[in-house]
DNA sequence: AAGGGCTTAAACAACAGGCA
DNA sequence: TGCCTGTTGTTTAAGCCCTT
């Protein structure tokens, strides 16, 4: 049995679809098949149900998955290990994000000025297909508690209502949420965690906002209040920056509205040693923001 | 030279979706 | 419902490269 066939077989398995599979690996599709093949011979088991065009892993696959990510990630720990041992922090981070993405190409270039050895591999969404993230590090909110991870908070920041100036609050300071229940939101598209926990703050103050427009871009949301279509969430530093005389940033006195951001780390892995000096880099980072 | 492992190319089968 | 078309997975054959 051949580590490769092992790494052939844990790329099909998460696909369940060989030509995805092969693409990924770089290589064609029927050697892929015939790895396969040869692997169930060896174990003696079909390792995937063949159901007409499509492959599923069956109850074997489930069970031989599970080990040969045990055995992989044991291997790849050993090797950061090693690196680590004979000095080398030359590695990669493979570094999950799924909040604060506006604030990484600055915390990166500070961090790469100091250590412009280290690489990265962002991870901006896990797809569905994947059951297990892949990742050193991961920043997201604090109310996402992902499986097997250690979190440590690293900024706790306040969530503004973003009016245009010619609204009829914009020349109040702070305001209660629930006197903006009749108004028209520009919003984050559902799923991302800034919009789950927004709408849990509307729903606190008893409302469920009237969303007009949906978007992922933050600019495109600032140049939306701008232009008088709506109002919005806007999180002090992550959403950070000018926001211009035609908008004004409301406090909320009522729900209290903020958020913390954490940085996660698996807890079983070996974390290498590039993702540690990143991880105490991040939360000087945004000890100093705070 | 022989054997193993890989590649590309071709042929085939099974299925999904569109359409009449 | 039946046909057509496109997609996808599998198998086989021929050839290349590397190791023994």
């Amino acid at each position: 049995m051949e580590l490769l066939q092992l790494k052939y077989f844990q790329t099909v398995a998460r696909y369940e679809h060989v030509t995805r599979a092969a693409e990924e690996l770089h290589i064609p599709q029927p050697a892929l098949s015939k790895t396969i093949s040869l692997l169930e011979k060896e174990l003696g088991v079909l390792l995937f149900d063949r159901r007409g065009k499509y492959i599923h892993l069956n109850q074997y696959g489930r069970a031989f998955l599970k080990r040969v990510e045990q055995a992989l990630t044991a291997i790849e720990d050993g090797k950061n290990e090693l690196n680590d041992l004979a000095g080398k922090t030359s590695g990669g981070v493979k570094l999950a994000v799924l909040a604060a993405s506006n604030l990484l190409p600055e915390l990166l270039s500070s961090f790469r000025k100091e250590y412009p050895h280290i690489s990265f591999n962002l991870i901006q969404h896990f797809p569905s297909s994947i059951t297990k993230p892949d990742f050193d590090l991961c920043i997201s909110s604090s109310t996402m508690k992902l499986e097997g991870t250690n979190s440590t908070p690293i900024v706790k920041e306040e969530i503004f209502l973003a009016v245009p100036v010619e609204h009829p609050l914009a020349k109040r300071t702070s305001i209660h949420l629930s006197e903006v229940a009749g108004d028209d939101f520009i919003s984050l598209k559902a799923g991302q965690s800034l919009r789950e926990i927004t709408d849990s703050f509307c729903q606190y103050a008893g409302f469920t906002p009237h969303i007009i427009f949906e978007s992922d871009d933050p600019s495109t949301v600032r140049g939306l209040i701008r232009a008088g279509q709506g109002i919005a969430f806007i999180p002090a530093i992550t959403w950070g920056g000018a926001t211009g005389s035609s908008m004004k940033l409301l406090h909320i006195d009522e729900p209290v509205c903020e958020r913390t951001l954490s940085l996660s780390y698996t807890v079983e892995r070996y974390l290498p040693q590039a993702a540690r000096l990143f991880r105490q880099f991040a939360i000087d980072y945004f000890a100093k923001l705070g």
